[in-house]
DNA sequence: TTAAATTATTGTCCAAATTACAATAATTAA
DNA sequence: TTAATTATTGTAATTTGGACAATAATTTAA
């Protein structure tokens, strides 16, 4: 234990805050949506929509709040990425940011800019201003995140809706690694994902319509649990 | 924002806290280094070592503190993991925890208890006992995060010292994971990485030496920098 | 000094996965 | 009915991965 070892209660002077970074596709770019800064610190510029976690809210609660005051979008899961503490981040104070992320898909609903800030915008990440605090930094190591969590874990699913087609699924993945995958190929990687296909078809498309599946998240669990098994993309 | 918005300094009421979980590998079997706790709460109970992190510290310099503190060495990476804020967490008030880890070859160094607890132990994962506070899922999930690291980020270099023989690495990789890989193969699959070979070999062994490898950061980061490259095991 | 033992290192063969690309099927719109 | 469009399936070549064998270098014991 450290020398200078003082009252427990002497630690209790820091807040903790969640950074959601809401990323989306169109136009073939992966984006994020930011706010304009309406108040200091770093007013007029742009910034990850963030607040403070009141002292009885759990985490992922707090990150869906801030995701629901923005978008109006409830029961979207929000992915853990990584906690940022540099004692000057914040010139307030010590505030320590947890980032969540979340994959959107941008047409699916209107942000709302409420009473967050001046100005709400999608961003694509290719053209990323300076952000306020250290909040370039936070994006990028949640871009990254992404990605891992894209090649390991199931999450594709989260964003999909409840029934897709193969090439939906395959338009997620080339968008988050910007890159086109051969399509023939694309379905024999994901043979091993436990997929149920319905006898419904894309409707009100201007071609053959594809077939629509949905995951299968009893038997991918059921693998899992098994250890016969781990997500691989 | 929400209806309830409070003074900014109403947040600066819970505190922070590092969890270290040391992972070590002896006996075939992989262990993390666990204290047991002398004082309230979880009086007697075994626990991941942690402590409050200072208002001025940095996460990653708290986490090698606590590091030091129980085992005196300096300079091995910490990496962090996940973070864990359930409101009741805690029974003292709201600690946040965020989780740090490295992996340690267990003979390397001698665990000093200093003033943290009346017992420092290894406790081999297979065997694991209940532990103080939510530790039991911080240690699990933790270990996934190892796992996942392990097989996306060159963190294996880490551990291992400066020189190493192809069979240690191998060794690194077969205790993670829990199982044996073939020689040849292994060799096969880390063709890609960047190694520089030494003239030096292994001394004092009673059978052939092996010649000794060095990881090439110069290398592994150009190789990174210009995408040409991803670390994959 | 030599042979046995031990481990390092390299090679080979076969199966499985990946890649590039082609062929066929189903549907819409004209 | 046909052209256009996209979905779906197939095939052949290449690369990777796994099982296992062969050879090389070194220590130890006879």
């Amino acid at each position: 234990m450290s020398m200078y070892r003082i009252d427990f209660n002497d630690f209790f002077t820091s807040a903790f805050s969640v950074d959601c970074i809401l990323f989306g596709y169109s136009d073939g770019e992966i984006k994020a949506l930011l706010i304009k800064r309406a108040m200091q610190p770093f007013e007029n510029l742009w910034a990850i929509p963030g607040d403070l976690i009141y002292p009885d809210e759990d985490l992922e609660q707090a990150a869906e709040r801030v995701l629901f005051e923005l978008t109006g979008l409830n029961n979207i899961a929000m992915h853990q990425s990584q906690t940022f503490g540099k004692p000057n981040r914040h010139p307030q104070g010590r505030v320590i940011t947890i980032s969540y992320f979340a994959l959107l898909r941008i047409e699916d609903f209107e942000v709302k800019a409420s009473s967050w800030a001046g100005d709400v915008q999608w961003v694509s990440l290719k053209n990323m201003p300076d952000l306020a605090f250290d909040h370039n930094h936070i994006l990028s190591s949640t871009y990254e995140m992404l990605k891992l969590k894209l090649q390991n874990e199931p999450i594709c699913f989260d964003v999909l809706p409840e029934r897709f087609t193969l090439n939906e699924f395959q338009q997620l993945y080339e968008f988050a690694f910007e890159q086109a995958f051969d399509k023939a190929n694309f379905r024999k990687k994901i043979k091993h994902i436990p997929l149920i296909a319905h006898d419904e078809k894309q409707q009100n498309v201007k071609h053959r319509p594809a077939k629509l599946f949905s995951f299968d998240k009893i038997a991918y669990f059921e693998g899992i649990e098994q250890n016969r098994y781990t997500f691989k993309m």
